[in-house]
RNA sequence: GGCCCGUUGGUCAAGUGGUUAAGACUCCGCCCUCUCACGGCGGCAUCACGAGUUCGAAUCUCGUACGGGUCACCA
């Protein structure tokens, strides 16, 4: 039987990243098994309706690279993927299930149903007790008969068996047994004639040919129910996969609020799709293998369900970036130009070697956002303290420095060929002339290049990446600012 | 409160009765080094707790604690 998994969002304007990971491993199962990914969007709900979010579920799954086999936008022949407009077809099922003896009408208005009582956030004191049933279980024909033609409103709610127990097996949490009497007759077609959502899953998911239903562990508890409704129809229970929560801290979800939770924040933060999705994967999946990167198309090969954790997993924004870093380090140099020249000549705004500049700053990037901090003395030249050129290993202070750059600034005026190399021949020169550490000349031409302590590079690089006039402009600033004490 | 699920270092986690309890991120040392990174080496765990089964338990059983989920005419 051909493999077949479903991602179903709301579209709440919002691709969490606990989402993402779900529609990932859905994707990733379908995928290694040579199946389809389908798409449906469940936007049933007009009051959480909002304006462009079902572009966001569809620009996220694209960024990651999931590709959907059938969709709303893609039609396929299971349509439509759009549950509001499958909302005509629930109405037969839940006849069928009535007459299957499974299901009944209920005319209790909301508060009187026998297993409606509110639920008491406060206190402990009411919870509703399921084994409570409604009295219109036990109408008759003739009074449900009696009671609609008088126009009376009724849902129709799911029958559970009185007692026994149901038993599922999930492939994360293995076999999971619930007493019937806990389960309650959940609604299934409310009074406007309209599905829930749990029982529209079943009819869709059934109806689509879905064979693996991956999501959320908050399922687990209602997935008896779903069970008992396969039964009563006589379909088959799909495969079950219930994963983990991502999570912001030990109790907490990852919401919203956070800021970062979505996968656009993360994007828009500097992070690589790809990176994103790698690490999204080993939040609650752990590789046979100790490898930890995976392209997606590796991911399809080395997924599987026996490696996924029953605990929920705290997202941590420290491993992404690591991840994020390796993944821009892995980049070839072109590469990794094609993304920061724009935001370095952004940054610098005059002419740079900007090859020099990216060759010394791809080991140094954790996210492209963080470069135009990292290069922010290159347009100009900070006003830097003179206790910049004290440092005590390095052996230098403002008296040394400057002899250093006074010496340096005729041999650099005069170099007429001005590469790596030759700066380097040049300034080792000068360590070995005055006999003294590399840290000596180094760390005084680098203080006077750049003004600040931390630079990508060292002072020969700085040079090439400044160039010429550049860089004996700012040594000769470096000894007016000396010479001032 | 009922029911269901979970608990290995700061974080992700491997581990399925006998291991020096992998690996990654972070952190801390050291090496490399003109700074910072990169790279290299090393350090950081009485496996929530208590009983039991067993020659032997992170691994099996029971209990306790803590955390999460669910119990809507929301999805």
């Amino acid at each position: 039987m051909k493999v077949r998994t479903r991602f179903a969002p709301s579209p709440t304007g919002y691709m969490h990243i606990g989402n993402l990971r779900t529609a990932l491993y859905t994707y990733l199962i379908a995928k290694q098994n040579g199946g389809e990914f389908i798409l449906r969007i469940e936007d049933t709900d007009r009051a959480r309706y909002v304006d462009g979010a079902v572009d966001v579920i569809y620009r996220s799954l694209e960024l990651a690279g999931l590709k959907w086999d059938e969709g709303p936008d893609k039609g396929g022949d299971y349509g439509p993927y759009l549950q509001s407009e499958r909302m005509q077809l629930y109405g037969r099922y839940a006849l069928q299930l009535i007459e299957h003896g499974s299901a009944y009408r209920c005319f209790c208005a909301h508060s009187d149903a026998a297993d409606t009582q509110s639920v008491d956030l406060s206190g402990s004191e009411t919870f509703h007790n399921p084994a409570d049933k409604c009295p219109c279980r036990n109408l008759t024909d003739a009074q449900v008969s009696e009671r609609t033609a008088a126009g009376e409103t009724y849902v129709i709610r799911q029958k559970m068996p009185l007692d026994g127990t149901v038993v599922f097996t999930d492939e994360i949490y293995g076999e999971i047994e619930t007493p019937c009497d806990t389960l309650d007759d959940q609604v299934l077609i409310k009074s406007d004639g309209m599905p829930t959502y749990n029982f529209a899953n079943v009819i869709d998911d059934h109806l689509m040919e879905i064979t693996h239903i991956v999501r959320g562990n908050e399922y687990l508890s209602s997935t008896p129910k779903y069970n008992l409704l396969y039964k009563a129809f006589g379909w088959d229970i799909p495969v079950y996969i219930h994963c983990a929560h991502v999570m912001k801290d030990k109790n907490a979800k990852l919401s919203k609020r956070d800021g970062h939770a979505s996968f656009e924040d993360l994007l828009a933060l500097g992070f690589l799709p790809e990176a994103v999705v790698n690490y999204t994967a080993l939040l609650g999946w752990a590789p046979k293998t100790e490898n930890e990167f995976f392209t997606l198309e590796e991911l399809v090969n080395e997924f599987s369900i026996d490696g996924m954790s029953k605990s929920p997993a705290i997202f941590d924004m420290m491993k992404l970036k690591a991840f994020n870093a390796e993944y821009i380090r892995r980049m070839s140099l072109e590469q990794f130009m094609d993304k920061s020249v724009p935001i370095i000549k952004n940054a610098v705004g005059k002419e740079i070697d900007c090859a020099m500049l990216c060759k010394v700053l791809q080991p140094r990037t954790e996210l492209f956002t963080d470069i135009a901090q990292q290069v922010d003395f290159i347009a100009e030249l900070p006003d830097y303290d003179i206790e910049l050129y004290t440092h005590k290993k390095m052996k230098t202070n403002p008296e040394i420095a400057l002899d250093v750059l006074k010496r340096v600034l005729p041999l650099l005026q005069a170099n007429e060929n001005w590469t790596e190399e030759t700066v380097h021949e040049i300034l080792f020169g000068l360590i070995e002339e005055m006999g003294v550490k590399n840290g000596v000349v180094l760390w005084s031409v680098r203080t006077a290049l750049a003004g600040k302590p931390v630079t990508p590079g060292g002072a020969a690089e700085l040079c090439v990446i400044l160039g010429k006039e550049e860089s004996v402009e700012r040594i000769r600033k470096g000894i007016f600012k000396l010479s001032q004490f």
